[in-house]
DNA sequence: TTAGAATTGTTATAATATAACAGTATGTAA
DNA sequence: TTACATACTGTTATATTATAACAATTCTAA
């Protein structure tokens, strides 16, 4: 029993937290997490936090650090999470990807003046939106 | 009593506080901070976050999100917080906060698709520096 | 088929952050 | 100088976020 999901390489907890997470329109925080897929059988924080690493890691959800909450990417798994960039509405919460090729090359060239080599970055955006003003 | 250090509009907490992280090396994280303190009658959580809360908000320090830690700020107090970006080593966990004009002009001025018009951004670059390479 | 790697389940606990309430200090303006 | 508003302080308790540690199961590839 509880048999992978092949067909796209995730487990069954990890299938699971990455739905909720996809179809939430709104970043969710792991304790939200955990109270709604307790109903399927996901019980403790260490089986959300196990998922939520897993999907960071292979680039299929993002984590906003300023909100401690996730989303599923929405940008081909941003080259496995290397260059990320969000816009963060500070009224209603919302949070929306930023897919801006011109700003990811921009970003992923830049180069430290004090000799540091960057692997990664992540950028967030914060403002009113469109909705909220 | 308790004077309030009008030389520099810190209040007593604040200026215990924001000493300690502005001669730190290395971002320190707010329980680090309370443990550091406590000699100074400093004893428990809210006052320390309260003076952090505080000094990010006139910009004497920041908070590196994806670290849960605070760092004084290096740039004359990055126009109370509205740009800010940081490299972080990933092995020594240093962290430099980075003062590029044209970074930080090209940031500023980056609107979004969505029309949404941003009032404060923040960047935390990820590599493995110098010494740890 | 079998050994290593990945995943799961579980309990307990660590680390980070805020609520709520009472009091004190400071600046301003009548 | 008094009175008021604002900011800061002290304190206890609690909420929120995240990990340690251990045992078992499932998956994968040789
Ligand atoms: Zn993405
Ligand atoms: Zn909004
Ligand atoms: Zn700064
Ligand atoms: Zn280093």
């Amino acid at each position: 029993m509880t048999r992978m999901h092949k067909e796209n390489n995730l487990s069954k907890n990890q299938q699971i937290i990455f739905d909720l997470i996809d179809k939430s329109p709104e970043p969710l925080k792991a304790y939200t997490i955990l109270f709604n897929v307790q109903k399927k059988g996901i019980n403790a924080p260490p089986q959300v936090y196990r998922a939520l690493d897993k999907l960071v890691e292979i680039g299929k959800i993002h984590k906003i650090e300023s909100k401690n909450a996730f989303v599923a990417c929405k940008n081909s798994d941003c080259e496995i999470s290397k260059a990320t960039a969000f816009s963060i509405c500070e009224s209603c919460e919302m949070v929306d990807e930023i897919s801006d090729t011109k700003l990811s090359k921009y970003l992923s060239s830049f180069n430290h003046k004090k000799g540091m080599k960057f692997k990664r970055f992540n950028l967030e955006f914060f403002g009113i939106c469109k909705k909220c003003k």
